[in-house]
DNA sequence: GCGCCTTTGGAATAAAAATTCTACCATGGT
DNA sequence: ACCATGGTAGAATTTTTATTCCAAAGGCGC
C-alpha cells in the first residue's frame, strides 16, 4: 500500500479502493464507502462537499486521496473530469501532421478514422436520452407518412434512412434539393419529418423542417449541436457529436443511430398493428 | 440586455443562448457556439479552460456568462453540475445500462447498434491489407475520373465518396440505376472505378465494374466476403464484413474505409502535384 | 475624419478551494 | 496506569480559480 503509483482510470482506482478498504481506518474507509457509491460526484464537487457527504473531515479525505496514491484530491478528480468530458483529440492537427510528415501512409490514415469512429459510437451511447429516441420513434411510427430531409453531407444519411425504411414497409418519402420546392407542400399534419444537417447547417434542410413544424408535423432533428438551427423547428432533437477530422467525418455514430431509428419504428409499427406498443407511455 | 433573470435549466439557457446569439459580438458569439457543442465541458472545467476552448480571454467568458444573466461562471456551472448526475457513467456501464433497463425497448437497440459498429470498425483496421490499401489509392490517384457505383444499401456509400470527393477536387462521376446504361460507355481506360456492392450483391453493380475492367480501368471493389462476384472484375478488392444485428448493419466500418479512400487519395494527388508521392513505391 | 459608444485583452484583486500542520484523542500493548 | 503508535479535527497556509477593473482598440454614425 505504497503510494507511489496513481490509479491511471477509475477502473483502477475501483479495484485498488476494494482491495484495501478492509484494513482502513474508520474514517477513510467511510470515504471509500462513500466515492464507490457515489463516483459520479467526484468530478464535480470539492474536497469540502465530498467530506461531508462522507460524513468527515476535509482533512481526512485528503488523506484517503493520498492512501490511493495520489498527490492530493486534485489529481484523483482530474482522472474523473477527464473520464466524463468527451476528450478526443485534436484530429485536424493529427491529420496536418500525417500530411506533412509524409507518414501519412494510407493505412496509418485508417487507424486515426477507425479510431475517431471508435470515439464517437462511445459518445453516442453516453449522451443519447432514451427518453428522447422513445419519443422520436413514437412520433415516426405514428406518421402516415415519413419524409426525409438531409443534404450535402447528410445525404449519405438521409438515402440510407429511405432505403432501410423502405424495406421495412414504412411509407417513406426522401426529399432531395431539386424537386424540393414542390415537395414541401406534400408535408401534412399527421406526417413526420426527420431532418439530418451538420455544421456548417444546410438552409434548405432547416427551412424543410420549419415548414413542416408550421404545417403541424411532428420534426425528429438529427444534428451536431445543441445550438443547431434546427433545434428551434423540432419536436425532438437527437444530437451526435462525431470526432471530425478537419473537414471530414466518418458518420459511424450518425449511421447507427439512424439504423436503430429504423429498426425500432418498423418494429413499432408491427406491434402496433396487433395493438400493443414496445414503447412505455404508461409508468414514469 | 437584462440580467434580470438567470436560466432555471439547461433548456432554458439553451433557448436564450438561441435567442440572443446572433446579435452577440464576436468573442461572445464564440462563446455560445463552443458551450452549444460542448456542454458537458461545462460542469468539469474552469473558466481559464472554457476560455482556452472557445478560443477568448477568460473574462470575456465572464461577460457571456452575465449575459445569459448569471451572476458568473461559478452561477452557470452549477447548472450543469446539477443536472449532470444522469449522464455520468463510463461507456461500458452506459452501455450495460441502456441494455438492460430497456429491454426491448429502442435504447436497448441502439446498444446493440453501437457495439455492433465499434466490433466492425475493429474488424476492419485488423482486416485491411495495407498493401491492397496503397495500390487502390495510387490506382484512383492517377485516374482522370473516378466512377462511382454502389446501388440499395450501397447507395449511401456511394453517395457519401461523390460528395467528399468532390470537396477535394477530385473529377468524379456518382452512377446510378437511371441513367446507367448511358453512362457505361463514360468509363474511358484511364479512368478508375470504386464499385461497391453487398449481399445480395446488385447485379447493376457488378455488370457497369465488369465493362469497366474490360474497357482497361482500374476497378476498386468494396464488398463484403472474398467470394464476392466483385473479385473477378477489379484489380484491388476490399472486403468489409459489417457484424449486423438481425437484418441490418449500420455501415460504420464501411464508411469509414470511405472517408480514408477520400483523404488518402486527395492528399496524394496534391502530393503528385508537387511532383513527390506519399506511396512507397520502391522499398519492400 | 472626429467623437462616442461598444468591445476587447490583460493585469489586479478577491474569493474559494486545496493542502498542510499541529495539537489532541483513541487504542493497544507493557 | 502509562506510554507509544496511529488517527482525527480543525485551524492556518498556500495555491488555484473566479471576478472585476481599466486602458486600449475597434467600429459606427454624424
Amino acid at each position: 500500500m505504497d503510494a507511489r503509483s496513481a490509479p491511471a482510470s477509475i477502473e483502477q482506482l475501483l479495484d485498488r479502493m476494494l482491495q484495501i478498504s478492509d484494513d482502513l481506518p474508520k474514517r477513510l474507509k467511510q470515504c471509500a464507502d462513500y466515492v464507490a457509491t457515489n463516483p459520479d460526484r467526484v468530478a464535480v464537487s470539492t474536497v469540502a462537499e465530498m467530506a461531508e457527504g462522507a460524513g468527515v473531515q476535509p482533512s481526512a479525505f485528503m488523506r484517503f486521496c493520498q492512501v490511493l496514491g495520489f498527490s492530493g484530491y486534485s489529481q484523483m478528480q482530474r482522472l474523473f473530469r477527464e473520464s466524463y468530458a468527451q476528450n478526443w483529440p485534436d484530429y485536424a492537427t493529427r491529420l496536418e501532421k500525417l500530411r506533412e510528415s509524409g507518414a501519412g501512409r494510407p493505412s496509418a490514415l485508417l487507424a486515426e478514422f477507425v479510431e475517431a469512429g471508435r470515439l464517437s459510437l462511445e459518445n453516442l451511447a453516453k449522451t443519447i436520452d432514451p427518453q428522447v429516441l422513445d419519443s422520436a420513434i413514437k412520433a415516426l411510427a405514428e406518421a402516415h407518412m415519413v419524409h426525409i430531409v438531409g443534404l450535402r453531407r447528410a445525404f449519405s444519411v438521409a438515402s440510407y434512412l429511405a432505403y432501410a425504411f423502405e424495406k421495412m414497409n414504412v411509407p417513406t418519402m426522401l426529399h432531395d434539393s431539386v424537386g424540393m420546392l414542390d415537395s414541401r407542400h406534400a408535408i401534412r399534419a399527421d406526417d413526420a419529418v426527420i431532418a439530418i444537417t451538420f455544421a456548417p447547417y444546410t438552409p434548405e434542410t432547416v427551412k424543410l423542417a420549419e415548414t413542416a413544424h408550421h404545417a403541424g408535423a411532428d420534426v425528429v432533428g438529427i444534428t451536431d449541436s445543441l445550438a443547431s438551427p434546427l433545434r428551434p423547428v423540432t419536436t425532438q432533437i437527437l444530437t451526435v457529436s462525431e470526432a471530425d477530422f478537419g473537414d471530414f467525418r466518418s458518420l459511424s455514430a450518425t449511421l447507427s443511430l439512424a439504423v436503430t431509428l429504423v429498426v425500432a419504428v418498423g418494429t413499432e409499427m408491427r406491434a402496433r398493428e396487433n395493438g400493443i406498443s414496445l414503447l412505455r407511455s404508461d409508468d414514469k
